[in-house]
RNA sequence: GGGCUCGUGGUCUAGCUGGUUAUGACGCUUCCCUUACAAGGAAGAGGCCGGUGGUUCGAAUCCGCCCGAGCCCA
């Protein structure tokens, strides 16, 4: 029974853990009916050690959704996934265990990287459950686990065997100290003092141009002269504009290459003339690809010259900047060198400046099928509407296909592996994977194509959203079965998923590239819908950031406010619009549960004779009137929870509850059962309180358990008790409103007389039909006599003006409105037979309504209650 | 630089398929200890709806431009 103050701390604790022993929400996996499931593909967070506050909004907003579902009989599927396959949990396995991965086989360190996670994991479950967030916990996996490296491994081989897949040279970023391949997320920028060096190009003789003529390049990196390409002229540069076309001749090296014009050229650097290399940076990768330049690449893996660098080949690249420096020199190429500072980019682990390398990659083929993805992206239900703009803006601006290589150490291998002499692609075969093609032999003696028995493996590794995008897929157990030679499903009643969450921020990665391969591989949409969530911003609006400190964890904000007002909060803004932290909006939420106990221990006082059944005709028109409106509000938030509106179910189930039920209702029927031990009411009263507990158990999840144990039922969680089906009971609506009304005209009164909630009054007199009402307005507001009136009480009118229906009156009268208004603002108009006459127009009565203040000249004082009016006698 | 989204009392928001009185909550002011709750109740102040043009009889709402914020891309 609850009793005393609400105690979160205790009570949150408590189901939290009961919740996990008790295996409260266990998937069933019905796989005979499948539509009982509903199924949430939960995008798993990075193991990193820490969850932020911006994981506990996404995942709150999905645990909405899972409470309502499962309330509406669903069996829900929620699942928790690891992202410990990825460059964070590689480190941190460095970083623990003092060691290189550089200095383990793959798969050996990838089971030192498990173990290291697996603390991590431990944390990252234990914070997860104090957040109450409804997961299935028998329901997990890890992105770096084997079965997780069979599906990807298996999706490889699955596309390749489709043909979306192919291997073509590209640029990768390549750190020349850790000589590793990095993304370009792993870059920084960092400002570094460097020299400028001016040099003279030739330009090659041509019917429009002179033997000497010459031009002038500024660089910082006189060792790339012999990776140049081609020179670059922008197109509004009108000096320098009679080079394109022509050819220009590479000092020291002679090779000749073309004078193009782009408008990637910047002006204000240098000579405005400037030398494309492969690859000195983004732009010089970028132009590689808009102009179909040459490859020449003169630095390798360790940053050393190579053979197409000549006479300084195997110097490293500060050596031959040097000597080239000094060659150019002597040569009288050298115009000028002076010292700037500039912005390059370097890996952000070792601050060394990144090199462009060219290796061989494979991509997944996008741009044939951008038409059938953006149609796939339509067939989902997008919460809300406005983001799937998002994810069509990406496919219409792809550009590339997909690279899914990455030159790393560690991650999830090819299962690939090349003949040595014909470079013909050797795949693993499905039954064996995972493989690793560094320690695993391939699946064949000899060479298919040419016979050849040396195969070199594949050493790349995948794109961690090769991986990342495959999580329907590991969740509904997606297997190759080689007895049926197919692609089966352990769990198929799960797919499609009912609800994939994801942040607006990465629609484009992980929600498109999970869209395109689950696509690929089922002939299916995987997600049935998709709900975006927004950003969690810090108190003043700005973004969170460890480098702006303003971060907000979870653990602390968790020990300040019970985690009910956290969801609460969570529900404060649309799906999709960003969310300022905020501790207002906390002590909001702690006010409400608040209310919600206080509220409920009076019913519990109130109802303990309460009869277990009771005849909804024979129940007072009060009562019927509070179930008939509580009816209406389940309708109401029943649909606000279906379209994930939870902001307006928050605020209508909060606002229905708190004036409604507490206020208006509560107050009457308290004195009803006190005073009478009235069965009507403490059958309405316990009715009503077990279906707001249901109605709020999905946002405030503990205190309603905590409550539904107390008052109901000690076996089963509220939040499998069903959500509530409307009564379907009669009430007059329009006499209850007006009989509320009444009362707070009399609280008003009372409120102005400063007169206490409780004074007695002695006569009440009420026009408009609150019938049924009297008794129930006399007790709460303790009138001794209420008395209504046939006849409207002799109020004298005094008519303040006409208030127009403007979505009558516009369209009719269109451009004579304003003449209108003039006329009734000077008082020129009259009403004849119900018709208003001004302006020279004649308005039909339903395009107006003569406004009148009321004055009451009898005896009493009259208040205004809305279309009513109540008289107050009191004898003095 | 390009695209998308957002901008409403001190704060967070509803409204935004155009209709004149802009919703609710938090905070604030005044009053009320009424035995569920004073962390409650009643009343009240506070907004020219980011700015600026336009469309219209009428614009928070539709359109153009500008400013600011967030995200993605370059």
């Amino acid at each position: 029974m609850p009793s005393g103050e609400y105690d979160p701390d205790t009570v949150e604790a408590k189901w939290q853990d009961r919740w996990v022993d008790d295996e409260t929400y266990a998937y069933e996996g019905d796989v005979e009916n499948p539509d009982t499931a509903f199924s949430i593909d939960s995008p798993p967070p990075t193991v990193s050690g820490s969850l932020h506050w911006g994981h506990v909004y996404g995942f709150t907003l999905q645990d909405f959704v899972a409470r309502f579902n499962r309330m509406r009989g669903k069996d829900v599927y929620f699942p928790f996934g690891y992202d410990d396959n990825g460059i964070a949990s590689e480190r941190l396995a460095e970083d623990e265990l003092g060691v290189r991965h550089q200095d383990y086989e793959r798969r050996e360190f990838q089971r030192m990287t498990q173990e290291v996670c697996e603390q991590y994991e431990a944390e990252f479950t234990e914070k997860m459950q104090s957040l109450g967030i409804s997961i299935d916990w028998n329901q997990t996996y890890q992105t770096i686990s084997p079965k997780t490296q069979r599906i990807s491994q298996l999706s490889f081989i699955d596309l390749y065997e489709q043909g979306r897949e192919y291997r073509q040279r590209a640029p990768a970023i390549w750190c020349p100290e850790c000589e590793t391949a990095i993304s370009q997320v792993e870059t920084e920028d960092d400002e570094q003092p460097s020299h400028f060096h001016d040099i003279a190009f030739e330009v090659v003789e041509s019917d429009s141009i002179d033997a000497d003529e010459t031009f002038t390049i500024s660089t910082t990196r006189p060792e790339l002269l012999p990776a140049c390409v081609a020179v670059f002229v922008h197109p509004d540069d009108d000096e320098n504009q009679y080079l394109v076309g022509e050819e220009a001749r590479v000092p020291l090296f002679d090779q000749e290459v073309p004078i193009l014009e782009d408008e990637r050229v910047d002006l204000e650097t240098g000579s405005g003339i400037v030398m494309c290399c492969t690859f000195g940076d983004q732009t010089d990768i970028e132009w590689y690809q808009a102009h179909d330049l040459d490859l020449r690449l003169a630095i390798d893996e360790s940053g050393t010259l190579t053979d197409v660098a000549g006479e300084y080949a195997g110097l490293s690249s500060e050596e031959a900047r040097e000597e080239i420096v000094d060659d150019l020199e002597e040569d009288g190429a050298l115009l000028d060198r002076r010292a700037i500072t500039h912005t390059v980019n370097v890996h952000e682990r070792c601050g060394t400046s990144v090199e462009f390398l060219v290796k061989d990659q494979w991509y997944v083929e996008l741009l044939d099928k951008t038409d059938e993805y953006l149609e796939a992206g339509r067939e989902m239900d997008w919460y809300p509407e406005k983001m799937f703009t998002r994810y069509k803006n990406w496919i219409e601006g792809l550009q590339w296909d997909w690279s899914i290589s990455r030159q790393r150490s560690s991650g999830i291998p090819f299962p690939v592996w090349y003949c040595e002499a014909c470079e013909h692609v050797v795949l693993a075969e499905k039954e064996n994977l995972p493989v690793d093609p560094l320690s695993d032999e391939p699946p064949v003696d000899a060479c298919p194509e040419c016979g050849h028995d040396e195969f070199v493996p594949e050493d790349d590794v995948f794109d961690t959203w090769a991986t990342s995008s495959l999580t329907p897929l590991i969740n509904a157990g997606w297997d190759w079965d080689v007895e049926r030679e197919e692609f089966t499903f352990e769990n198929p009643e799960l797919y499609q998923f009912d609800l994939r969450p994801q942040g607006h921020d990465i629609i484009s990665f992980w929600l498109f590239h999970t869209v395109v391969k689950c696509y690929e591989h089922t002939g299916e949409v995987p997600f049935d819908s998709v709900m975006i969530n927004g950003m969690v911003l810090d108190e003043n609006r700005e973004k969170m950031s460890k480098s702006k400190g303003n971060v907000v964890a979870p653990d602390e904000v968790v020990s300040k406010f019970p985690v009910d007002a956290a969801r609460y909060w969570a529900a404060g803004s649309a799906v999709g619009d960003d969310l300022p932290y905020s501790e207002k909006g906390l002590r909001a939420g702690e006010k409400l549960l608040r209310k919600l106990w206080n509220a409920s221990k009076l019913v519990e006082s109130l109802t303990e004779d309460a009869p277990a059944e009771f005849d909804h005709e024979d129940l007072t028109q009060l009562d019927r009137w509070l179930l008939a409106s509580l009816d209406r509000e389940i309708e109401r938030l029943t649909g606000r929870f279906e379209s994930r509106e939870f902001s307006k179910a928050r605020d209508g189930l909060r606002g229905f509850f708190w004036h409604t039920f507490c206020g208006d209702y509560l107050e009457i029927a308290k004195q009803r059962v006190r005073e009478g031990g009235d069965a009507s009411a403490a059958y309405t009263l316990e009715v009503a309180h077990r279906r707001f507990l249901k109605l709020f158990s999905p946002i405030l999840a503990h205190a309603t358990e905590e409550l539904w144990h107390d008052m109901y039922d000690d076996g089963e969680s509220v939040h499998h008790s069903g959500w509530p089906e409307p009564l379907g009971v009669d009430a007059d609506f329009e006499a209850g409103e007006t009989a509320m009304e009444v009362v707070g005209a009399l609280r008003k009164y009372k409120s102005d007389a400063k007169l206490s909630m409780n004074a007695e009054i002695d006569r009440v007199e009420v026009w408009g039909d609150v019938s049924g009402f009297e008794a129930d307005i006399s007790s709460v507001m303790h009138v001794e006599e209420l008395e209504t009136l046939d006849e409207r009480p002799a109020v004298e009118s005094v008519v303040t003006g006409v208030d127009l229906d403007y979505s009558l009156v516009g369209p009719e009268f269109g451009s004579q409105v304003s003449a209108i208004d003039d006329a009734i603002e000077a008082g020129e108009y009259e009403t004849v037979d119900g018709e208003l006459h001004v302006a020279g127009v004649e308005l039909e009565p339903e395009m107006f309504e003569i406004e009148e203040e009321r004055q009451y000249l009898g005896e009493g004082e009259m208040v205004e209650a809305g279309d009513a009016i109540v008289i107050v006698h009191e004898e003095a």
